[in-house]
DNA sequence: ATACGATGGG
DNA sequence: CCCATCGTAT
């Protein structure tokens, strides 16, 4: 039995549209800590997944594990019905295979339910080693998206080189090349505007080159946080997170691709 | 003779948007009490009718009965060359197939002149009897609107419930189901905001299935009004109103669908 | 060519 | 949060 209280629907809205253009099904994850998922795209070179944890509803209600097997496309277009201030209520009662969503307008004047057929999905759960990256950077979401679009008419990949002095994206193709620097913010800014700070913490400097498609495709999640978080390690894949208000996160991974050999 | 001037062409425009997904060519038909408009749709399911009363123009002028048939993909055409704010005059000189309607922009420094040739076109007036309906239902045009738009994404029909209490609307399709209910709106609302109440006034409790295709097409009229007026009356067509400023109104009617026997 | 959905601006 | 415009899909 699942029952979990979400203040805004705009949160989910914004999870599941920046999801399902990666994965088209898999399961949703509940137990009493919370939500979570986890997700290889259908190329199996992304890896996508979330936690929502249990504070962040309320109420929040799970007595006994449970896989909730999700068709994205599904979920999509019934969050679409939903206000972006709706208080949802997602259900899931014991030995059925239906999932309900119930939308409540702030003014209290409109209720909708929703009925989602659940799939059996068989879910092969992939552990991440939690490494200390060598680079771990922190930018504005925002600027990062819209660094992944501009790129991506440049190129179809992106070299993101990071030394303490900022993060560089670099891009070739065939009818140019483009490189945007951002640089680590300095301590302070000193007028009013709270423009999102840049900062790189790091132990080596890193250089991965990526594919921009993937990379936009994750950028779908922006809208959730201000700031977006880049670990990175030479010659491991990098790891994008976007938090979820104060409810969790949303990450995506992605292996680099082997450099062309000069 | 006829000539009619109105004062902002978005309303003609909203009309003539709304109309012509439905009907491909009708009459016009004027008097000296206004212009009426009535026309089955090309599949004879659904009807579509308005009436602009005299006194909504400044100045209105027609000395005998005329039908002038008109193509809408044409009209349509013609008032898109129309500025939502500017004077309309709808003209038309006896024993011609002219009908000429001018623009005016509200600044006086453009003036446009569209000549339109008139069809002939024989139409069977249907009559409508004017019951009074079980139920009727005042709510926003544009929540109305968006329930149909939603539902459409889940099945192609959707059950309309009214009761005291307020109206449901639910529709099931492939991959799930789903039903929003609107309650009667409080008396009042505290508050400084001023949503568009809903109100229910029924003799019995109204049970109809309606094609949602249908109703999107007349949604196309909501911008109208704020609100919409469904009258209702089990196994028979809906009537759905929506105000046109204080000039008039324009209406549809759809039958109901026979509903599934279980 | 027309209609619908998505995105950006007020 | 709503409206208008632009782009995509049918």
């Amino acid at each position: 039995m699942l029952e979990a209280r979400l203040p805004a629907a705009s949160i989910l809205k914004k999870i599941v549209e920046s999801i399902k253009d990666l994965v088209s099904q898999a399961n949703f994850d509940c137990s009493e800590s919370g939500i979570s998922f986890q997700a290889m795209d259908e190329s199996n070179i992304a890896l996508s997944s979330f936690l929502l944890r249990a504070d962040g509803f309320d109420p929040y209600r799970c007595d006994r594990k449970l896989s909730l097997g999700i068709r994205f496309a599904t979920l999509s277009k019934i969050l679409k019905c939903a206000g972006n201030d709706d208080v949802v209520v997602i259900r899931y009662a014991d030995d059925t295979d239906i999932l309900s969503l119930v939308f409540e307008a702030p003014d209290n004047n409109r209720i909708s339910e929703f009925d989602i057929k659940l799939l059996d999905i068989s879910s092969e759960y992939l552990s991440i080693p939690e490494q200390e990256p060598e680079c771990k950077v922190k930018m504005s979401s925002a600027e990062f998206s819209r660094i992944c679009r501009d790129l991506i008419t440049i190129g179809s990949s992106v070299v993101i080189d990071a030394t303490k002095s900022g993060v560089k994206f670099s891009s070739t193709g065939d009818d140019g090349s483009g490189s945007i620097l951002i640089k680590q913010s300095a301590s302070v800014d000193g007028d009013g505007k709270a423009a999102p700070q840049t900062t790189v913490e790091m132990s080596e400097p890193v250089s991965l080159e990526l594919s921009l498609k993937y990379l936009n495709n994750f950028t779908k999640a922006a809208p959730l946080s201000e700031y977006v978080v880049m670990n990175m390690t030479n010659d491991s894949p990098l790891m994008l997170q976007f938090d979820v208000s104060d409810i969790g996160y949303i990450r995506y991974f992605l292996a680099p691709q082997i450099k062309d050999v000069d």
